[in-house]
RNA sequence: CGGGGCGUGGCUCAGCCUGGCUAGAGCGCCUGGUUCGGGACCAGGAGGUCGGUGGUUCGAAUCCACUCGCCCCGACCA
């Protein structure tokens, strides 16, 4: 395409708004403009992106047998309430009546629909398995849209479902699609790890993460560098890091010692001179409307996920000062498990197996030394932490590092919450009535196009994996005046698009820096540049990520780039 | 929803604290000319209800109140 014909229009400043990376470009590149918060309108640029982006995901799903639906993103209310998720998803769901005042929302993502059309149709198990998927413009009415097309509240997903007899069909579907996503995110050029993941309130039993690793990202992983052990933190197990400070041996009775004004663990560890790690933490939540109380190392985080899910109540909260003041008699700063008896206490595995340590004496300003699991309390045994950076890896023992990652995918396990609470059921070979077991699988599309940028930029611009790039290459005559240089140029243009390239000619009436900038901004992998040596018969090929340049004769400009780019 | 920041030509920003001429700069844009290997130069030109509403004042981009929008942190989050 003639680059003075297309809308690109790239911008010479960093506009105000961005600060991460992918959205400063893709604003400064011209291939988004915000329409408002978390919604952007897709230029050219960003759509031609995508929709490689979408072409690459389409033939992977077709390679597994995944057939393509468009489903509506207009949804009756009643589907959501049949999977009550229509008061699950709170404020997360766009709402919105029509003029009959019937209530209708918009899909954030397609369970339920799905569901609807199997259970209308599939009627026996001959016709099972399926794989089912669409890309969609999903809808979430975000707290705090942010960092561009990372976080929005209109986007495009990939979404799958799999229908299935029993487990071991849903296994086959899981394990397919599995393989589809790293071959999809192989082939989009993404550097990314599959990790396991949390299965949160879409239930089910196993669940993985795609993720790129990336300071932009809002999910942290735990990865082992040593054997590949890879977990959303949420989920992640890890053997603690070794106290720093031995236990005093024996065995010893708790005993009571005064903590003036000492009430954070910091605040103790500094007093006593001991370790963070020789102390235990005391937490207070209220869940499901009733206290319990939790033991963690000092120096260890609570993971809410974690807990959440043992105490089967995602919304529980920390108790308020008045009510720990009545149960314990004692403020927050000097709780401790001795003595408890009003309220189950659940305490980390962490605890398990150390000895004397300190905690609350539940007594204002006073701790109790000597406090050992099991013997001075008693308390169900729970993964209840936090995994952190420098804990040990449960497969290996190597030293687990924490990063940041944007999500880019997402598989689940479904189960049977949708077919069951739905009513989806077909007739086995027995000829009776069984719930197909389902699973669902997720692919943000802008999202890849955006962590590709995370991943790879430098401050001239993007440098975009070659399958995904709006143009492969780009063939830049240097000057236009030249009758020669321009002549040339719609050649070797020419010959790209003979040998079925994506090519872009900058025929544009602009200085070569001008080109080049804009060039190297818009990220195309390869340029042509048509310029002084042309009298010798040669033009420079350059790659964009490295910036290699070599002299290549004219005529074999167009193949040494179409060469390239099959390796 | 809590905390912070910002709204002034298309973009980046100055002016606001301490009210006062026709509201500025750089970039971009248009016309003409010169130029042509890393965001050129000269000359001329277009383009702004200063987010909105109300108030204070002889007078408001500037002060006050309300409001809308956007960004960041937190909460939230298939």
């Amino acid at each position: 395409m003639l680059w003075s014909k297309l809308f690109i229009p790239t911008l010479r400043e960093d506009p105000a708004e961005a600060e991460v990376a992918s959205h400063r470009l893709l604003l400064r590149a011209g291939y988004i403009r915000q329409l408002a918060a978390g919604i952007y309108n897709y230029l050219f640029l960003a759509q031609r992106s995508l929709l490689k982006i979408q072409r690459i995901v389409r033939e992977e799903m077709d390679a597994i047998g995944g057939q393509e639906m468009y489903l509506p993103a207009l949804n009756p209310a009643e589907v959501w309430q049949e999977s009550g998720r229509w008061d699950v998803m709170g404020d997360n769901l766009f709402r919105l009546k029509d003029r009959f005042g019937r209530d209708l929302c918009l899909g954030m993502t397609h369970e339920e629909v799905m569901t609807v059309i199997a259970r209308g149709e599939l009627r026996s198990y001959k016709q099972l398995p399926q794989i089912w998927y669409q890309i969609q413009t999903k809808f979430r009415d975000e707290p705090r849209p942010k960092s561009g097309l990372l976080r929005v509240r209109q986007f495009l997903m990939k979404d799958s479902y799999t229908f299935d007899m029993d487990q071991a069909g849903l296994d086959a579907a899981y394990d397919k699609h599995y393989r589809a996503y790293c071959r999809i995110f192989d082939r989009c050029g993404l550097a990314y790890t599959a990790v396991e993941a949390h299965s949160g309130a879409m239930g089910g039993s196993q669940s993985h993460e795609f993720m790129v690793a990336s300071e932009a990202g809002e999910d942290l992983v735990a990865v082992c560098p040593g054997c590949g052990y890879a977990a959303n933190l949420e989920k992640a197990v890890a053997v603690p890091a070794v106290p720093s400070v031995a236990d005093p041996a024996g065995d010893l009775a708790p005993e009571e010692f005064h903590t003036p004004g000492r009430k954070t663990i910091a605040e103790v560890a500094a007093f006593t001179g001991l370790p963070e790690t020789s102390q235990m933490k005391s937490l207070v939540v209220v869940a499901d409307g009733k206290p319990v109380l939790l033991m963690l190392r000092g120096d260890h985080q609570l993971s809410e996920t974690k807990l959440g899910a043992l105490v089967n109540d995602p919304e529980f909260r920390p108790a308020h000062p008045e009510e720990i003041r009545q149960w314990f008699g004692a403020e927050a700063g000097s709780l401790g498990p001795v003595g408890v008896t009003n309220m189950p206490i659940l305490a980390d595995q962490a605890l398990v197996g150390r000895r004397n340590m300190i905690a609350g004496a539940n007594k204002d300003d006073y701790h109790l030394r000597h406090v050992t699991l099991g013997e001075d309390f008693q308390a169900e045994i729970r993964d209840l932490r936090q995994v952190a950076a420098g804990d040990l890896c449960a497969n290996c023992g190597g030293a687990l590092e924490i990063r940041k990652c944007v999500e880019i995918g997402h598989i689940f396990k479904l189960g049977y919450k949708y077919s069951e609470s739905m009513g989806l059921r077909v007739l086995n070979a027995d000829g009776k009535e069984v719930t197909p077991i389902m699973g669902s699988y997720g692919i943000g599309i802008e999202r890849i196009l955006a962590a590709a940028i995370e991943l790879y930029h430098d401050k001239d611009g993007m440098m975009l994996p070659p399958s995904i790039a709006p143009f492969q290459v780009v063939i830049t005559p240097a000057n236009n005046s030249d009758a020669l240089q321009m002549e040339a140029a719609r050649r070797v243009y020419g010959e790209c698009q003979a040998l079925g390239l994506d090519a872009l000619l900058d025929d544009r009436d602009e200085r070569p820096g001008v080109k080049f900038k804009d060039a190297d901004l818009i990220g195309v992998p390869y340029r042509i540049v048509i310029g002084k040596k042309l009298g010798g018969g040669l033009v420079e090929l350059v790659e964009r990520k490295t910036r290699q340049s070599a002299d290549v004769a004219v005529a074999d400009a167009a193949a040494a780039v179409a060469g390239r780019l099959k390796k």
